[in-house]
DNA sequence: CTTGACTCTAGACCTTGATCAAAGGTCTAG
DNA sequence: CTAGACCTTTGATCAAGGTCTAGAGTCAAG
């Protein structure tokens, strides 16, 4: 009645989830994986449940977690109680530093597509108002 | 009538445009401020035009642009007729990328948002939104 | 059995943008 | 004169997230 899920080894692992052997190998040495069961020979066997891990590391990584948040995300998820509210804060705070980051960045995109407007694109570099900006303009 | 532009230790111009004097030499040795000339005794000795190219540097650091790029504008702004245009290019490119990456943020930002939502911060995990979407959620 | 593909380990290396250390020479104020 | 600030060089170190190497062992097919 278990199912069977163990003997991939860590190439058919890597080409299953679409990330590169040494990533994983360096995920278990950083601890966002368990160390796997071996074979006789030493190589690394896992099962279909290291697959879902590695996507959920992928998928929280696309989410702008850093390897250091993914690391507590899977402990938390280990903790059936205390774990859900405690996901959901981190998830929180990575949402507000994501805001902010695209706060700062609307902040630059508005400073250099003003300097882009006003650039004919042609003439002296001394009236090139991009150029400008950078050389001369001082914090008003 | 030559302006007098010179004989600022590397530590006044450091203090006057507020970077450290490692990170002077640190452009220099990279390329982005020339080599300056030299008293008898081996000291840098700089210029105003050095304070303006680094208040440059630090006003490009600041729209986003890498210090490859920056080290580029630099030699572009020195070209005159065709340095113009070729910034413009390199402005709109940098424009461009800045704009797609706070695209990809909102991408993220609204994807966490939506799973904060529905998130009630108790319970199982396997009943939470973003423990779920993270370990089982296949790309559609 | 042999070949070729795969895996093992430990540790070095990469990128970016600096920052700091060590060991020594120079300059300035009092 | 002397303390202390400032200068020189080369080279190491940091954070993050991997990537690659060397040299050896293992697996599966023919």
């Amino acid at each position: 009645m278990t199912a069977q899920t163990s003997s991939l080894t860590i190439g058919a692992v890597a080409k299953r989830v679409g990330v590169a052997i040494d990533t994983i190998r360096y995920y278990e040495r950083e601890g966002l994986l368990p160390e796997p069961v071996r074979r006789a020979s030493g190589y690394r066997s896992y099962g279909e449940g290291t697959i879902a891990q590695l996507r959920f590391i992928r998928r929280a990584k696309d989410l702008g977690f850093t390897l250091e948040e993914i690391r507590e995300l899977l402990a938390l998820s280990a903790d059936r109680q205390r774990g859900v509210k405690a996901v959901k804060q981190r998830a929180q705070q990575r949402l507000a530093a994501i805001e902010q980051r695209i706060v700062e960045l609307q902040r630059v995109r508005d400073g250099l597509a003003q300097l882009v407007e006003s650039c004919p694109g042609h003439g002296k570099p001394e009236e090139c108002p991009i150029l400008c900006a950078l050389l001369d303009e001082a914090v008003p």
